[in-house]
DNA sequence: AATATTATTGGTCGGTCGGTCAATTCATTA
DNA sequence: TAATGAATTGACCGACCGACCAATAATATT
């Protein structure tokens, strides 16, 4: 009946994407709808189904471009520092700036992970397993290797310390509404930035009083 | 047009119960399906109906009664010890332990994570909430306690402490899948002790290697 | 034994889901 | 300007959703 001048293919799917990431974000693989995304993109649900061959297909689209954003971080990571403890900061600074301004990667990594392993095709899942495993290998890597240099305490499994490493990061941005419960007053960022510098003294030097 | 014999009002309940945790479990509450339910439960979906007003009273119920699970948990990790590194020890075991004999629990809280505000009847929420917010007070209470006896350092906020706390331990159970995937071999059980030692010692001492 | 109450069923309702298709409109090109 | 191809639409499909209801079978009460 109609169409709407002027919008290059790309554009379209450009529209698409971006809106089926926010219902996506906002309602996670079962709980999002063609109907949702069509409304939020201002186009028909058939529309979709022109861009893209299916529901399924849409989303692993996003996800495989939202893992991309990774590499960078994980350059940002691995590069090299002559101070442990400065290093230590960098990482985690690098870390958590990441996770904090990108909110809705954090929101569909929580999807995904509820939703892991019950994908109706299982292929859909390698990209992402892929991501993390290099994500993983890379961090062992790195620990073990200042563990070598004499840098960290070469007591524990690289392996647990880099997954403590990523605990702490990525918790928070799920846990910090429990916090924000008691105790208001401070502000999102205030608190964020706060919370960062702790982790960074608990994970450098640890809680004990020191007599 | 049938009737099954034998089948108490309390035992139909506690099975649609059960059969309904496993599915919220797997599906969250928008992927869960009363045929779902029914057909674990071995019973039709009109039954469901009759015991339980609607799906979000039915999810409701189950939020509140594994939430009482935690009660215990506080009074477990509240008891007091006079060793500082000690009463560490004890309280990341025993928040550990319960994590990982209440695999359900821990996924039903992923879910309600992501779901959460997303209700359309928001006074489901209160138990909830109140819960969290009862397990953080007692927290922070705890870990300021701690520090004007000297046992914790005192330079860092006592809630963002007991945040780290919870982070290491939490997010494990949903981070382990991606450190199984490289350098196999190690039985899930013994990674999880291994891991729960690494972060005692992380979150006592610190990482940096003393000289 | 007759009656009332409770537990359970099959059937059905309106609504939404993801997906398909033919028709229509725009942009490009001949 | 006419023809062609790509983009977009509305209408529709079968399947499933949560919910409801009348009928019925089992149990409890009298």
């Amino acid at each position: 009946m109609a169409r709407k001048p002027g919008n290059t293919r790309e554009e379209t799917r450009a529209a698409i994407l971006a809106a089926a990431e926010k219902e996506f974000e906002a309602n996670g693989f079962a709980g999002a709808s063609l109907s949702g995304i069509a409304e939020r993109a201002k186009i028909t649900k058939s529309l979709i189904h022109y861009h893209f061959k299916s529901k399924e297909a849409l989303w692993q689209e996003i996800k495989e471009s939202r893992f991309a954003d990774y590499a960078d971080l994980q350059r940002q990571i691995l590069a090299e520092y002559d101070d442990a403890r400065e290093f230590l900061r960098q990482s985690f600074t690098a870390y958590f700036t990441f996770l904090q301004r990108n909110p809705s990667f954090l929101r569909l990594m929580w999807w995904m992970q509820a939703e892991h392993g019950r994908s109706q095709h299982p292929q859909h899942d390698l990209v992402v397993s892929a991501s993390m495993r290099t994500l993983v290998e890379d961090g062992i890597r790195l620990v073990r290797d200042l563990q070598q240099r004499g840098q960290l305490r070469g007591d524990l499994a690289p392996r647990f310390m880099f997954a403590a490493f990523l605990s702490l990061l990525r918790h928070w941005f799920v846990a910090r509404r429990d916090f924000a419960l008691v105790e208001g007053g401070e502000s999102t960022a205030a608190a964020d930035q706060r919370y960062l510098e702790t982790i960074i003294a608990i994970f450098s030097d640890g809680v004990l009083a020191r007599p």
